[in-house]
DNA sequence: TCAATACTGAAATCTGAATTTCAGAAAATC
DNA sequence: GATTTTCTGAAATTCAGATTTCAGTATTGA
């Protein structure tokens, strides 16, 4: 009884309903599960009953309470928005079914698509902006995988502003290079789950220190947030074991993109240097 | 401003928001909409801030009270739900006009479309056995970026399978690693443009001591290609200066979850004597 | 036809959620 | 480093909406 749907017990409790109740419960499923999110009075209205027998009609299907009853259909809202097939079954379903890179890489474009739509434009702007300024020095770090990310970024970054330093290695030797940071200095720090607490605690030092923290973090978003000036998370969901951190490195190459854009004047200049052929 | 959806207000307003507000939006943006539907005091709760902060974030979006952004959101969802197939030309349409994150992801999601096609699924899927069965060692080794990649790769690889080793830095260093090549290793090798002779170098050395060489590369394929078994092609263009690697990246991540699904049995055993709490 | 019963919605009540206030904390500015 | 400003959440207040009551209406069965 506890984890049926809304639309299910409606169904089951159907033909006990007076014709009063009879018309709510039509009016939901004619507009599920939106109607049911409206306040008692507008839904009884919407469906051509009173609140009254709204209410009864809520409660016939098991419900305790009216609130209770519109939980249930967010958690239904919820999950269905997390389940990555939701449309096009027909489609992508045929092509998914024996393909294990297509079906992948589908879901990863997904991600691609979603985490677009989780940052805010000029959220990334700023990030970028706050970067390419090169003011102070330029921290970066991650946890056990995420750790490739900070450096491929920093391999980049490196090419274009001066001041790039990567956390090296393990907690303890972290500790020797926070001496050397300054208010006004930026880090970078990357943490998907399970986060990393050796990163947060990280985190609570570069945020003492006065250094603006960037973060680059999934859709469940790391603790580290708290101490964040700027969040980029990036929707990694998978439906297998593991989650995908596509999207992050996608943005990471957004990021790098974008700042060699901003920061050209002086970024052609050092990449000049370091290729004598210039830059293709 | 009237018939602005939500997460288009937030996109505009976020600049103006105070950190907590922002936790707001972007608990908000992580789960649209439904969290918006629920009570002041829960959104707060799930979104790091007070009931307070929620309110006035959602003042700030332009809504006179809280019922009246409810019932915003509300209007949103029945509009979605009403037209279930033009989503996406309006939204992406104009996104990509100004937008350089969107223009960037909308590139990139192509890139792995792309790589899905170039890609026969056979040649996957024998690179995934080869990985899987884990028969002599596997080494890893990349160029200047793709080096991240590599590593990546390893530290997934090494809680799955035993006999991961990884090229690790200078060329000079290499050379002592190579002398334990035997045959019937495994070589896993990433090069994209500007192909790094050190590597092609590195390949032509591992192939004369017979190890089976597994090549990760760009469309313009790698000349590394001369000595590999297997090659896995990735589309790697832009319209910009530089290529991008996430179509790499995300080819690395569907290796790791396909070997795993194949290498289960002996996969879970090794995982779950790592961490003690098991696989999620 | 007349009870007897079930159903319904208007109005009263009452609970719980939205809103406002305010004092302390954090950040920015000088 | 001190001062001003802004930001924030806890607590008080207000208000809207959920719940209950009850009288009127329809339905059923004799």
């Amino acid at each position: 009884m506890e984890g049926k749907s809304v639309a299910a017990r409606i169904h089951d409790a159907i033909h006990r309903l007076t014709p009063a109740e009879k018309r709510a419960a039509r009016g939901l499923l004619g507009a599920y599960p939106t109607l049911g999110l409206a306040p008692v009075a507008e839904f009884g209205q919407q469906a051509g009953a009173s609140s009254a027998t709204v209410l009864r009609f809520v409660s016939q299907l098991g419900y305790k309470s009216y609130p209770d009853f519109q939980r249930a259909l967010r958690d239904e809202l919820e999950e269905r928005a997390k389940s990555p097939l939701q449309r096009g079954q027909s489609a992508s379903a045929s092509a998914s079914d024996d393909n294990f890179l297509d079906r992948f890489v589908s879901q990863a474009a997904g991600n691609l698509r979603g985490t677009a739509g989780l940052i805010p434009p000029s959220e990334f702007e700023a990030v970028c902006q706050r970067i390419a300024e090169a003011k102070g020095q330029c921290y970066l770090g991650g946890g056990r995988f995420t750790d490739f990310l900070a450096g491929y970024m920093e391999a980049h970054l490196r090419l274009i502003r001066p001041g790039m330093r990567r956390f090296d290695g393990r907690p303890a030797t972290r500790a020797d290079q926070m001496i050397d940071v300054r208010p006004g200095d930026t880090a970078i720090l990357f943490d998907v789950r399970r986060y990393d607490p050796s990163l947060l605690e990280a985190a609570g030092e570069l945020a003492a220190r006065r250094a603006q923290i960037i973060l680059i973090t999934d859709e469940w978003m790391s603790p580290v947030s708290r101490y964040a000036k700027l969040v980029l998370p990036c929707r990694t969901a998978l439906d297998r074991t593991w989650d995908a951190n596509g999207s992050l490195f996608t943005l990471v190459e957004a990021i790098i993109a974008r700042v060699t854009e901003l920061a050209w004047p002086i970024a052609s200049k050092r990449i000049g240097s370091i290729e004598p052929g210039g830059v293709p």
